[in-house]
RNA sequence: GGGGAUGUAGCUCAGUUGGGAGAGCGCCGCCUUUGCAAGGCGGAUGUCAGGGGUUCAAAUCCCCUCAUCUCCA
């Protein structure tokens, strides 16, 4: 069987058994800043597991993207030598929600695996929670042996989320793969023995809940969450050694072996290479595909890292060019089938990826140059000195892998091809400290108790029953002033009963109008005021100067309070400060039309890579190689500015997300999308639209409400990332304004007409720069003239020629340019000249080369005389400056250097 | 988020204890050549990343910010 075939019949057999088939969510997941990568089934469905979430479904079941590159689950270093490691993988589950419960789980996983799949019954071995008795009887009831169930402690058979939280017992299904019969023993179930006995199928049973205390209360709605890891599923159905044996891996190691022009034998031989870059390729593939680009922070850095790995061990089997670009090619070509963006995106995948292989090559060149240096700092010691110098010592090869990015393998082969060695033990002690440093500096932990704080007081106010399970009631799409009331006031995450006037506090309201910072759109400012009968001065009123969302479904106001006290229970009414959303929903509707744009004149690669829709300005960073060009600017301003005219209407609905998707809609992949979506369209109804995107943000009605939308900046965010900045409205009105203030301005000073202003301008431009240099000429040369007058004062000191003088000029390089005329004109002697500068004494010593051999220093003798000044100075022997605060005494300073230059003229040569 | 490195002409980079901003390539002009390549002569090009400080004097030393590279979380 095909894995294509395992996953669908898995999925079918799911979906014959009332599970909607739900699509894999991103391996980037959303609005959870705990993990860096998706990296369980269930990840999808956190909410719903606790409750915050709603679905129409109660039974699902997926194909999940995961990706694990650390923490308890795997370590990068396995992946290769090991079999069954892999950072991309694919997790099949089903999952029940407050419907069936063990015993159908059960049901379910027996009947897949032994009658769909035709896994043998004796090879199943069944592994329960030590204290889950319940779990051994379903298991015996649906024909499992008491022989085959074995109990396991809280390790490896008791799940939770964290630390409180849904938790239960969990059952795994494990499968012995050897081939004597005698191996098949219940011991190597959970052993590290050996790996004839692998766990394929994980069932949790989410059962408890646990609180802050370590209790455990039974949940109103149990649930079930299941995990099957599908390579090694594959792998057993298929009998593979390994899961790289396997339809998945086979036709990308096929590729590699092809670029490498190896035989079997050497495939064989070098398989660790090829499962690693095989696994990595997939992983680097899928990330990209789900808008991860390489950097070097957070899961950026993830990626390059995984991209890097494949190419050093690409070395290994003598890729030096670019190539795994050709993998990933493989990789989109397998699995395209079923995860459409590699199909999609696959020139994206491709070109990002060869992007990186240039990228790392320059990081090598860079690094062995360095190395290089280093090499021949070692060889000039050997000269030097005794004792042996082969050797690079450790802190050396992990400054060039900390510092200039040089991983240790290449340290260690370029080191070897020029006879040298590496210190490892010594590599590997720098980088233990360094890393101990690092542990050291990352002591702080985030504001992890305030977090907890708002979390209590959210539940506290729905379980006294003030808020509703779901929250608060959130709409900032209908009216911008409703009537409420306050259902709670914090302060520092804190309940308290009333503020006073000038108090920072935050408000909690049953229902708001307010919007709370979302896909880049900024939160909503206004007021909250007493909803009372006089309304010409309500009793209280406070401003509203930010809102946020520090736990699910609960909203808070960050407000000052202005007047009054405000308390809680008190009605009022929340206002939303109209003009600002205004202008914030111009910037919204703007950035669906620029992003449209911009994909129709660059293209499908542009991707939105972030944004910042403020009132001000509208901020878009987006995925493209290159700088854009004027006509291209043009372009897009254009189309832009096209669909504000046209005034097209702009309509939000909500709908299923695949439908939203089959209808082209642009989706964010950084974002998590549940089955029900909100579309935002801009376009006529019956003509096909401008813009479709899934979008939770405020809208105006009409793109023509945006007025004109000005793109005032594009600069480069990165690698392969570009931002524009735009403003629209009135900001567009003010900024054109200004514009054509200091054109008109500019046009009067230079006396030209506005339209004539640049080939005007870059005439005085050139006519400055000429008169410039004109004038320049002129001040040397009158300078030259007066300074050969000076040079007349020139007197002689056993045959060398002797000037101290005080002289005019405006700047030190002029004075220093003043010896140079010194020294043409004698070939032996001294020159030591005086001028204020900017109120201050500047002075400068020249002295012949021939002078110096005769023990005079023009340092020395600057400094000397520049104490009168109340300075310093110094330079060279023959070029010295200085400079000091005392201008008055300056031609004292000038009179004590002749006596210092004769007594040292007047001595005999050493 | 933390550590390390880098930032100087269009490009690649040098710049010693703080004391005259440079080289190579490229560019422009002229010469040589039927033309090209090459060569010869001459020339232009700098916010020394930005800001602050120390100093008589900062590309150089100190602090901050930004950007790029890199390692770690």
């Amino acid at each position: 069987m095909l894995s294509n075939q395992i996953r669908r019949l898995f999925i079918d057999y799911f979906v014959r058994n009332g599970h909607t088939e739900v699509p894999s969510s991103s391996l980037i997941p959303y609005g959870d800043k705990t993990i860096l990568f998706t990296n369980a089934g269930m990840n999808q469905f956190k909410n719903v597991f606790l409750g915050l979430e709603q679905r129409h479904y109660t039974r699902a079941v997926t194909a999940q993207k995961v990706m694990r590159v650390s923490g308890k689950h795997n370590d990068l270093e396995e992946v290769g030598p090991s079999p069954r490691h892999h950072t991309f993988f694919e997790m099949l589950g089903n999952f029940s929600f407050g419907d069936y419960f063990k015993a159908d789980a059960m049901k379910f996983a027996l009947e897949l695996v032994t009658q769909e799949y035709g896994l043998e019954m004796d090879r199943l071995w069944f592994t329960i929670f030590r204290e889950d008795d319940e779990a051994e009887e379903l298991w015996h009831k649906v024909g499992v042996s008491r022989s085959r169930i074995l109990r396991f402690g809280e390790k490896d058979n008791f799940w939770q989320m964290g630390d409180t939280g849904p938790c239960g017992p969990n059952s795994e299904l494990h499968y012995f793969t050897g081939a004597r019969k005698e191996d098949n023993t219940a011991d190597r179930v959970n052993s590290d023995k050996d790996q004839t006995t692998v766990e394929i199928w994980n069932l949790v049973f989410m059962q408890f809940n646990r609180d802050s205390s370590g209790k455990l209360t039974p949940l109103p709605r149990t649930g079930v969450d299941t995990g099957l890891g599908f390579e090694r599923l594959v792998r057993i159905l298929q009998g593979g050694e390994s899961n790289y044996d396997t339809d998945l891996f086979l036709p990308i190691m096929d590729t590699i072996q092809r670029l490498a022009g190896h035989t079997d034998a050497q495939r064989r031989e070098q398989y660790v290479p090829y499962r690693v870059i095989a696994d990595h390729t997939r992983a680097a593939s899928f990330l990209i595909a789900d808008g991860v680009l390489p950097g070097n922070e957070g899961r950026n850095y993830v990626l390059r890292m995984i991209i890097r790995r494949a190419l050093r061990f690409g070395r290994k089997l003598n890729f030096h060019e670019p190539f795994l670009y050709q993998v990933s090619q493989a990789v989109v070509d397998k699995m395209g089938d079923h995860y459409h963006e590699l199909v999609e995106r696959r020139d994206h995948i491709l070109n990002t990826i060869h992007q990186e292989e240039e990228r790392f090559a320059r990081t090598l060149d860079m690094g062995i140059d360095k190395l290089n240096e280093a090499i021949a700092e070692l060889s000039a010691k050997e000269t030097s000195e005794r004792g042996d110098h082969t050797v690079i010592p450790g802190e050396v090869a992990f400054k060039l892998y900390d510092t200039y990015g040089l991983p240790l393998e290449i340290t260690r082969d370029e080191a070897k091809e020029r006879g040298f060695t590496v210190d490892e033990a010594g590599f590997q002690a720098a980088r233990e400290a360094a890393r101990q440093r690092n542990r050291a500096a990352a002591q702080f932990e985030a504001d992890y108790d305030l977090v907890e704080a708002y979390r209590e007081a959210a539940e506290t106010l729905k379980a006294e029953g003030k808020l509703p399970p779901a929250g608060v009631h959130h709409n900032p799409y209908g009216d911008l002033n409703i009537e409420t009331r306050v259902v709670a006031i914090l302060r520092d995450g804190e309940m308290t009963e009333h503020a006073v006037p000038g108090e920072r506090v935050e408000i909690v309201l049953a229902d708001t109008p307010f919007y709370v910072e979302s896909g880049g759109q900024v939160s909503d400012t206004g007021m909250i005021c007493a909803a009372t009968e006089d309304e010409e001065q309500p009793e209280w009123c406070v401003a509203v100067r930010d809102v946020r969302r520090p736990a699910p479904g609960f909203i808070t106001h960050v407000c000052e309070v202005e007047w009054g006290q405000p308390r809680i229970g008190a009605r009022c009414m929340a206002q939303v400060d109209e003009a600002r959303r205004w202008a914030i929903m111009r910037n919204h509707t703007a950035t669906h039309l620029l992003h449209k744009s911009l994909r129709t004149v660059l293209g499908p690669h542009v991707e939105q890579q972030g944004s910042l829709v403020a009132p001000d300005r509208l901020r878009f960073d987006f995925s493209h190689q290159a700088a854009l060009s004027e006509e291209e600017l043009q372009q897009v301003s254009d189309l832009i500015n096209d669909a504000v005219l046209r005034n097209y209407p702009v309509t939000a609905r909500e709908e299923p997300y695949q439908e939203a998707i089959k209808r082209g809609a642009m989706a964010l992949f950084s974002e998590k999308y549940g089955d029900i979506v909100r579309v935002v369209q801009v376009g006529n109804p019956d003509e096909a639209p401008f813009s479709v995107e899934l979008c939770g943000g405020t809208h105006v009605d009409m793109t023509g409400d945006i007025g004109s939308a000005i793109i005032v900046g594009e600069s480069a965010l990165g690698a392969g990332v570009r931002r524009i900045e735009v403003v629209t409205g009135r900001g567009a009105l003010e900024y054109t304004r200004r514009q054509i203030q200091q054109l008109t301005a500019t046009a009067q000073a230079l006396g030209a007409p506005p339209d004539r202003l640049a080939e005007h301008a870059s005439k005085l431009a050139a006519q400055l720069a000429e008169t410039q240099k004109a004038l320049e000429k002129a001040q040397r040369e009158l300078a030259r003239a007066r300074f050969n007058n000076i040079l007349t004062n020139t007197y002689d000191v056993a045959g060398s020629a002797v000037l101290c003088a005080r002289v005019e000029s405006e700047s030190a390089d002029l004075l220093r340019e003043m010896t140079d005329w010194f020294r043409e004109r004698y070939a032996s002697g001294v020159c030591v000249l005086g001028a204020v500068i900017a109120e201050r004494p500047a002075l400068v010593a020249a002295v012949t080369a021939d002078l110096t051999k005769r023990g005079l220093d023009a340092g020395k003798l600057i400094r000397e005389i520049a104490r009168i000044v109340g300075g310093g100075g110094g330079g060279r022997p023959t070029l010295a400056q200085a400079g000091g605060k005392d201008a008055d005494k300056l031609d004292e300073a000038l009179a004590a250097a002749k006596p210092l230059i004769e007594h040292a003229l007047h001595k005999q040569p050493a």
